[in-house]
DNA sequence: ATGTCTGGCCCGGCCAGA
């Protein structure tokens, strides 16, 4: 029988990959997850930091843009095997937000879903419609019966447990009735929320405004989430977000979250 | 209501997006 371990698996919005690059290179060395989940690479696929990821020891498949959005798969576990580049019937495939694959025998959805604002208006009807693809691609993610991952940053907040101030963020697309609905249903397919389940009373936040010293405030949300299927969800042994980098020089707003399965 | 940061635009502030 072979020895049991630990993977440990993160997601990360890092608001852009070149700017951030430090910042990246220096958590992975620090943190040390087995595979991430980046999104917000804010770059095209040619100036993706190839170099610089496989210096620290990854190997990453990425999908890039220029300007906005970017989502990528990093492994230091073997290479990641792609697939899935965007969502089936995605409404803009023009926007890279999703990216898939197998990585140690697990599928990784990694995805950075529509921020939505302002709402309403047709940026919010585009948020739900892709919220509507997600849901659709990861009922068949579940009927498939993979040990499956949805992890990124779903610019939702689930519930008021999740910000730290409701009413500041009642009118944002991110905690507007519907997106909260559609987490809520998503998750209601038979999806774990690792980092809520481990801890249903906590506040944990993931992402803090770079104004108003929102960080050193804790005046945050909780939008990056890992969703794990049910046979993923009974080898969950720690989840979490880490906060260490959010303070550093030249940070992403986001924070890391992570989980731990026993594999 | 405010507030910060970044890339892109086309060359110095402005604007979109988050």
């Amino acid at each position: 029988m072979p020895k049991k371990r630990r993977l440990r698996i993160a997601s990360y919005n890092i608001n852009g990959i070149n700017t951030r690059l430090p910042v990246l290179t220096r958590w992975l060395e620090e943190f040390a997850p087995d595979i991430v989940g980046l999104q917000e690479l804010k770059c095209t696929d040619e100036a993706f930091p190839l170099e610089a990821v496989q210096a620290v020891g990854y190997s990453p498949i990425w999908y890039g843009q220029k300007s906005w959005n970017g989502v990528a798969i990093l492994s230091r576990v073997g290479d990641p095997v792609e697939t899935r580049r965007g969502l089936p019937a995605d409404p803009d495939p023009n926007q890279s937000r999703y990216l898939e694959a197998a990585v140690c025998g697990i599928l990784i959805g990694n995805m950075y879903a529509p921020n939505g604002n302002p709402w309403p208006g047709p940026k919010f009807d585009y948020k739900l419609e892709w919220m509507d693809r997600l849901h659709a691609h990861a009922q068949n993610l579940l009927e498939s019966g993979a040990p499956a991952l949805l992890i990124g940053d779903y610019n939702v907040i689930p519930t008021d447990a999740d910000v730290y101030k409701p009413e500041r963020w009642a009118k944002d697309a991110l905690a507007s009735p519907e997106a909260k609905a559609k987490f809520a249903a998503l998750v209601g397919q038979g999806w774990t929320d690792a980092i809520r389940h481990l801890h249903p009373d906590a506040r944990i936040y993931s992402f803090w405004h770079y104004w108003r010293s929102s960080f050193e405030r804790d005046a945050g949300i909780r939008i990056d989430h890992a969703l794990l299927s049910p046979n993923l969800a009974k080898r969950l042994k720690a989840a979490g977000v880490d906060r260490t980098p959010r303070s550093w020089e030249k940070t992403s707003d986001h924070a890391p979250a992570w989980v731990e399965l026993e594999v």
